[in-house]
DNA sequence: CGCACGATGCTCT
DNA sequence: GAGCATCGTGCGC
């Protein structure tokens, strides 16, 4: 199977690919293994709308944003988290799509390891079953290892020092065609702004367990 | 289950 | 100095 090319990142308009990209699979092949999982919820930032970062101008933080469809647009969010995003539309015009949830599929262990490290360990460390057995974190389980946006950046193994500006065509990020055959898609207002909050941007697939929230 | 809240640091005003 | 495309925890039900 071949990885999504330009033609794909190109021909559909922000809105489209937001669309279009519910169902690919995520993958990145990292020095420590492979992680993967199925787009599940996507939302669309376009460059007249308000939310977006590249609204008002270019700058350091968005110029990502301005790349060719296909650049990867990593940033920081609340001091300590970060989100990903697949840059779309004309090179120049500062449009995106946030990846909100995977459910993953690959590299299940990696993606617990990565999560692990720098979240409160109190449950899985001191909270054991009757037989022994330790529990696992509930912030940890498969369900929640990538049912939001900055939690699935860190179980994949996404930087902002390696990814941000980099080329999905190229790099060791890239996105595969998808694999859900025929699926139901719900329609959203995104979730967490406060600008265009009414604007119907957020794309999931219906009946998902890994959606962030329904 | 749902809701409230604090953490934490960078970017832009 | 304000605001932020979030997350995990703790508490009440």
């Amino acid at each position: 199977m071949q990885p999504l090319t330009l033609d794909f990142y190109q021909k559909y308009d922000t809105l489209t690919l937001a669309q279009r990209l519910l169902g690919c699979t995520l993958v990145h092949q990292s020095p420590y293994g492979i992680t993967a999982g199925i787009i599940v919820e996507t939302e669309a930032y376009l460059t007249d709308d308000p939310a977006c970062h590249a609204y008002r101008k270019k700058t350091k933080r968005n110029a990502a944003m301005f790349g060719p469809a296909g650049t990867v647009y990593v940033y920081q969010i609340y001091g300590m988290h970060y989100c990903v995003n697949i840059v779309s539309g004309e090179e120049g015009v500062g449009e995106a799509v946030l990846i909100r949830a995977l459910e993953p599929t690959e590299g299940i262990e990696l993606m617990e390891e990565r999560r692990r490290n720098g979240v409160s360990r109190v449950s899985s460390v001191e909270c054991r079953m009757s037989n022994g057995e330790p529990v696992r974190h509930s912030a940890l389980s498969p369900r929640h290892l990538c049912n939001g946006p900055a939690k699935l950046v860190k179980a994949m193994g996404i930087s902002i020092e390696e990814h941000n500006g980099s080329s999905l065509l190229t790099g060791n990020l890239k996105i595969y065609p998808s694999v859900l055959k025929e699926f139901e898609m719900v329609t959203t207002t995104r979730i967490g702004i406060t600008q265009g909050a009414d604007l119907p941007y957020r794309f999931y697939v219906t009946g998902n367990r890994f959606v962030s929230r329904k």
